[in-house]
DNA sequence: TTGAAAGCGCTAACAG
DNA sequence: CTGTTAGCGCTTTCAA
């Protein structure tokens, strides 16, 4: 296993370092027939230069490190694939973490590209969507963006001038309810989210904005937040459920827990979306495959992780960039949304059901 | 953005490199007040010892490198996962490349991967799922595999010696198969794969074999291999749905197809699983979420990348390690499968849809 | 067109 | 307990 070196090329051609340097790195003419020599030399050995080595004089790795919660939730692999298509034309190669939500690995991993001089952080999920961050966790992001260029995704810390990325949530949020809205719904609800992320209290703000923008009541006893799950979605389904009184539509925090919502209406022996339209956030894969297929908002996961890659190459160049740069997510229409049922209906059913 | 060395912490705290670099890695003892102010230095410049420069010395990067075709297809974040999971106990981190099925990128990866002295390689997809990989990639593999520590996952390389992990997919699909033949079917298909990948044969050949073993016929008819994905599950089950006589059951090449067929088994008008029973391969997390939930063979993929990332430690610490670790899969029944109809139920639905 | 030598940031003998 | 020094593999002046 062990690795040839420039030395050994440069010996075996009877050559200095110095110009095998050269022929690798085309830096400076090199005699003919002493490059044909040495290239034959490089190909025999399969000479791969060493890169850390490299590295140390060039100050670059060509590695960029990415954070984020959790890759076996669909939505990040698309962001990432999206990013990796952006950083070929760079020829840059990520070094990939996955916390799993814990902020003492997000420290952790932050250290670990910090020692491996990673040229650019991409960060997204964790602390970032925390509408509360704690300050020393803030503070270290501060800090070793002030070594490290760094674009957080879809997140944000308070008080800090840090590079972004995101999805206008709010605008997605109003486009769905929009979409309600127009189908003639006026008794809607709201399911999912936990209460100290910004994603929910954004989607939270644009939700009651636009109920209160088409004169419709705000129900506070139909806005029932708790997590990002699909158990959260069936759970909280099942709340809304079990009251007298209920909506005819409900806008989700995202797509698994829109999916959970779907499911458990069906097996209440609801019509989905007859009895009721259910709309979701994010457009994961998942929203095609289901029955019926989810009307969501698209937050074109690939283009959110190109752009934040475009981004953080510009910060990498020094060049200026925005402090955010905002992307409009769009409304997939499909097959969970209908229009509201004509008033008459909907009392007969709530009689029969509720009976 | 510049770096603090080892160089500004000594020269600050009066002391020598050498001093500083105990303090970092308790290698000798250090007189309690010097190493105090030293810590206290570190701490107030956030200082991180270079990785590259460590790298140098010890030969060690603390990167395990993968190469994989596709994040988007979610059986791969799992694997991932796993290899994660294992990996936090050496410290271990990823230098994580989608090939896209590219083989070229796959080269271009690998050759990274060297210049980056990952210390070692988990690689799976691509070319080494092939029947017959071209002479050159395979030389390639083991032109790098005699540098860096190199494990296959699901795959292999013919006339190659390269230490493997792979699920049993032969005894796999015989799982699977006894399952339908037990539920009673006699007359079963077989939909998706593409025929010069060795996973498909080697379904194929569970697939065939199970049958003669329970006496019954093979009908190559309804052996319609295709591709992995949903859309040629969907095709190939409207191939099926065509013939005048068709089979009561198929297994299929992997979850994908088994949903498009399905879906297109439901758009017929069958009822899965009472019409037409339904059996995939992998277990994606999807596969619980469809309707009817689908019964299928789980590859257990968060293990396997764990089981993998076990061994190929144990290749960089030069243990001795099987060439080939085999993982036993499980069969998962779900909803998609059903006991076959009575001979005289499934003659009078034949006559009725085809007519 | 080529070689000698300094140095990137760090570790590890080897002396004190 | 601590400092000096020689590399690790490569690039880059500076001379020749």
């Amino acid at each position: 296993m062990k690795q040839v070196t420039i030395y050994d090329i440069a010996k075996e051609a009877k050559v200095s370092v110095a110009t095998v340097s050269r022929v690798l790195n085309g830096t400076a003419p090199v005699k003919i027939s002493t490059r044909a020599k040495i290239e034959a030399l490089i190909q025999k050995h399969q000479f791969q230069p060493n890169a850390m080595a490299r590295s140390l004089l060039s100050k670059e790795t060509g590695i960029i490190g990415v954070i984020l919660p959790d890759l076996t939730n669909p939505f990040f692999p698309e962001v990432f694939a999206g990013a990796e298509k952006e950083a070929q034309e760079s020829g840059h190669t990520f070094l990939l973490c996955n916390t799993m939500g814990d902020y003492a690995k997000e420290s952790e991993y932050l250290n670990i590209m910090q020692e491996k001089r990673v040229d650019g952080i991409l960060f997204i999920g964790g602390r970032i969507n925390l509408k509360e961050c704690e300050p020393d966790l803030v503070q270290e992001m501060v800090e070793h963006a002030k070594k490290i260029p760094m674009v957080l995704i879809n997140g944000n810390l308070r008080d800090t001038e840090l590079t972004r990325v995101a999805t206008d949530e709010y605008a997605g949020t109003m486009l769905a309810m929009r979409h309600l809205i127009e189908l003639g719904h006026k008794r809607i609800g709201f399911i999912g989210g936990e209460s100290h992320m910004t994603t929910t209290s954004n989607k939270l703000r644009a939700f009651r904005k636009s109920l209160r923008d088409a004169g419709l009541p705000v129900r506070e006893d139909w806005i029932l937040p708790d997590s990002f799950s699909m158990e959260s979605g069936k759970q909280q389904m099942e709340n809304l459920l079990e009251k007298k009184d209920r909506p005819t539509a409900v806008c989700c925090v995202n797509d698994f827990t829109a999916i959970g919502a779907i499911k458990t209406a069906i097996e209440h022996g609801l019509k989905v979306p007859d009895d009721m339209s259910i709309v979701g956030f994010d457009d994961i894969p998942l929203a095609h495959h289901v029955i019926p297929e989810l009307t969501t908002v698209s937050q074109q996961a690939s283009e959110l992780g190109r752009t934040a890659m475009k981004v953080l190459r510009q910060l990498i160049n020094k060049g200026k960039v925005k402090k955010l740069t905002s992307l409009e997510p769009q409304l997939a229409v499909r097959q969970s949304t209908a229009p509201a049922m004509m008033p008459s209906y909907s009392e007969s059913f709530r009689e029969i059901s509720s009976g």
